[in-house]
DNA sequence: ATGCCCGCTTACAGCGGA
């Protein structure tokens, strides 16, 4: 069972480009971040057509997310508890094939410090709340998502480069660390623990032609679906498409 | 030190992204 995590930064733009990768690897569930769209103007009959059901919670211009799978999914949360002030639609989760699946869009959290950088760390807060709910069930679960979170200097071809950026801050890393203490297998990282795999190139000063790039894209695996884990990696060449998303997807396996 | 590039919006400039 393959599922996979693509920000796709911008439903409209990025439609062709999300159909040929939907046809070239073929991913069980794709958890998508940053459509960019309400959720009625999502494209589900040309996605549908692609063999792929969907789940959709949109937001006008900016963020956004989606659950597309190959077979039926029962959603199970829209939006992450624990704020009913919070309007942003960052947290999307559903039931497939028994496996619960969630599509996450951290916030950036810059510039840090500020109000960006606590709701931020706010919503970490929020998502380790629920993802201790989601331990407790025992049901095997995937939390994919574009985090904003570096989590290692050898997850960033340059750790200087970064140093003061919200993506990289100490108290970001703690609170992703956070997650796995609770239980969660960093999907990527446990295929390759050496570093040095990137999920997101800079549209700005050939950051892809020069491989400038990190890893911010994750797959958090709780024990019952880490002990399936077969691969990881990301879909790099996706990024050198043209017109690309700034973000390659990042996938894993799990035996069935 | 700043902007570079990209997608979005009751758009033709400004904001958010990372």
């Amino acid at each position: 069972m393959r599922i996979a995590s693509f920000n796709i930064n911008g439903t409209n733009a990025r439609l062709p480009r999300l159909l040929e990768w939907l046809a070239e690897t073929q991913p069980d569930v794709a958890c998508l971040q940053e459509i960019k769209t309400v959720t009625e103007n999502f494209p589900v009959e040309t996605i549908n057509a692609a063999g792929y059901h969907c789940l959709v919670h949109g937001q006008k211009g900016f963020n956004g997310v989606a659950i597309l799978s190959r077979a039926p999914a029962t959603e199970t949360q829209r939006g992450l508890p624990g704020d009913d002030a919070d309007e942003q639609s960052r947290y999307l989760e559903a039931e497939v094939e028994g496996v619960r699946v969630a599509s996450i869009y951290l916030p950036n959290g810059n510039p840090q410090p500020g109000p960006k950088f606590d709701y931020k760390l706010a919503w970490m807060a929020r998502l380790h709340a629920h993802a201790a709910s989601l331990l407790a069930t025992g049901q095997p679960s995937v939390l994919a998502g574009d985090y904003n979170v570096i989590p290692n200097d050898d997850d960033i071809w340059s750790p200087a480069a970064m140093r003061d950026d919200a993506l990289m801050q100490p108290e970001s890393r703690t609170a992703y660390r956070g997650l796995l203490w609770q239980g969660w297998t960093d999907a990527i990282r446990a295929v390759h623990p050496r570093g040095g795999i990137w999920s997101y190139w800079d549209y700005q000063a050939g950051a892809w032609p020069r491989d400038q790039g990190f890893r911010i894209d994750h797959l958090l695996l709780s024990p019952g679906a880490a002990d399936r884990l077969v691969d990881a990696g990301v879909d790099r060449s996706v990024r050198g498409a043209e017109r690309a998303s700034d973000h390659a997807p990042a996938w894993a396996v799990l035996r069935r």
